[in-house]
DNA sequence: GGTCACCGTGTTATCGTCAACATGCGAGAA
DNA sequence: TTCTCGCATGTTGACGATAACACGGTGACC
């Protein structure tokens, strides 16, 4: 910066003028000051303006893991939003429940403005840390005074879904939820059990999200079930797998409704019918909120409204 | 960090010195620094070390796209490798070839010590930056002596599963390759000419990685072709929904062999025959190999050999 | 007897940037 | 004229940590 000041022949301190685009700079001079950035081929050390302004322009994200293709989705979303934001991503995993106490403070360590949380929040809200002075956005959980919120209608696209389904006339629906604790599992399965309506539905089966953990899942479903609602495509998959194996035709003998839209899930087969996601959207909202929140603002909580995809499984 | 020294009753270098967990602090002082740390809850000023010291502990990861479960499994692997390892990760995401050089710049303004690539890298090696100060490790790149080189033997694994086609009798394999200009795809391109032999192969199929792309490339099929193999396994789950729709079965009309085996591959149908990569190792290898060059050595480029996961599809 | 390396700790200078205050100047008001 | 004000720019002093050096005493070695 001081080489930059002599060879415009300024002082540094107009030069962090004309970096940090003040008004108060003379044309002519700012004009100097660039040329002489661009000629020395001048960059800006991030560690010594957080060292003096005390922020990073960093955030972070806390993931619990990238094995579901949404999360990798969301990631890249964040990744994007943040960079036309002009943040840093700094991304730490946290598997299991008391790893993410510890992945904040790893996260503080860091000195990031503030961070993103995406994870089964159920479970991690009791590990997130008090206010403090971290801004905090969590993707997909219950409402808290402690931090900001974004997150997709799930409720609202499991009606969709189950609502689809129903007008096939197949009978009741069968639900194969997500994990116990998860907030996101918890409000497909409340918004399948509404559009139920009246009507007691069947037992929910359960998997981990994964296809795996559907294809053994759905090994459970009877034989005279016609209609069933995964709760993400990933365990749809396993679903179909399992159907097919005992001859059971999709859509003929059971129609299968997904969740999230996943990039394969058009190649299924048969397509599938899944409730899409918009994770770009989420991706951007969630670091909107949490830039907002970094400028001291609280914004309201962020609800986005998935859509029903209709494909060939149902 | 001063008032932890006034605490304890020592300098603020003694402080250092304990933080940095240097040899020469008397047991009992450095018990006292410890105490009047913990009493205080103190953290380390990441900004101020990296000032003083020009390191900020932090790497980068450039990567093309998340949109692939390789990708992705890769990302996680290098954050945790990372985390054990006490360097923060940094994500950026660069589509397109021009990006890669802008991605570049930001890392590099980000004042990260060094940075993997992971990108379809013989178009992304163009805009490699000169040394300059940046550590590079590429991930699956041709060897270059500007940066370190991690990679998985495609052509082994292309090799293996070509030939295990091979043994089941069904005449020529045929081979859908990934898109033109990665390395990966070539490699395993190549794996697989190698393991023709005399025999002159059929021409080459090609896709961009995505299911979508190979369940159009895998309508080219030729109605007698018998033995396919796919060069990632998004591409195999759109050619089995493609071969499906044709009326032909997988294994007994077509055997098909992927690439990747990611974590869906056992639920496609049938189970997928495909080549395993050791994601975790890989990621892991290459932190290590950019830790090594961060302290300024050169370790030589590793290459992990894949393996062969039979299946039902083959 | 002299040189030297080491012990554990303190003192000082420094990393690159920016906020606060200071300065000199010319335009307009009194 | 003189005073006041706002503008463009300069000067100074942190921000929090650590590297380099200094310190006086001691044992190993030539």
């Amino acid at each position: 910066m001081a080489d930059v000041a002599a060879a415009a022949g300024v002082s540094g301190q107009t030069v962090s003028r004309v970096v940090n685009g003040s008004p108060r700079v003379d044309p002519a001079t700012r004009a100097a000051v660039e040329a002489a950035m661009a000629s020395l081929g001048y960059r800006m050390h991030r560690a010594a303006r957080a060292l003096r302004t005390g922020r990073t322009d960093t955030i972070g994200l806390l993931v619990s893991t990238l094995a579901t293709v949404g999360n990798s989705r969301m990631l890249q979303a964040v990744a994007d939003a943040a960079s036309v934001r002009g943040y840093a991503l700094t991304v730490v995993t946290a598997r299991g429940e008391d790893a993410v106490a510890d992945a904040f403070a790893r996260l503080h360590d860091q000195g990031v403005d503030g961070a993103i949380v995406l994870n089964e929040a159920t479970a991690a809200a009791r590990a997130v840390p008090a206010p403090a002075d971290l801004a905090l956005v969590v993707v997909d959980s219950p409402i808290d005074a402690r931090y900001g919120i974004v997150q997709t209608d799930h409720a609202a696209g499991a009606r969709a879904a189950t609502a689809h389904l129903a007008a096939l006339g197949r009978g009741r629906v069968w639900h194969l939820a997500g994990p116990e604790g998860s907030f996101a599992a918890a409000e497909r399965e409340r918004g399948w059990r509404e559009a139920a309506g009246a009507v007691p539905p069947p037992p929910v089966l359960r998997g981990d999200w994964s296809a795996a953990s559907g294809h053994v899942a759905a090994a459970a479903l009877p034989a005279d079930a016609r209609a069933l609602f995964v709760a993400n495509d990933q365990m749809a998959l396993g679903a179909l797998r399992a159907l097919s194996e005992r001859g059971r035709r999709v859509p003929e003998d059971v129609a299968v409704v997904g969740f999230d839209d996943v990039a394969d899930a058009a190649d299924y087969r048969p397509p599938l019918t899944t409730v899409r996601q918009d994770f770009d959207a989420l991706g951007a909202a969630a670091v909107d909120a949490l830039v907002a929140r970094i400028g001291g603002d609280a914004p309201e909580a962020l609800v986005l409204t998935p859509t029903l995809v209709v494909r060939a499984s149902a």
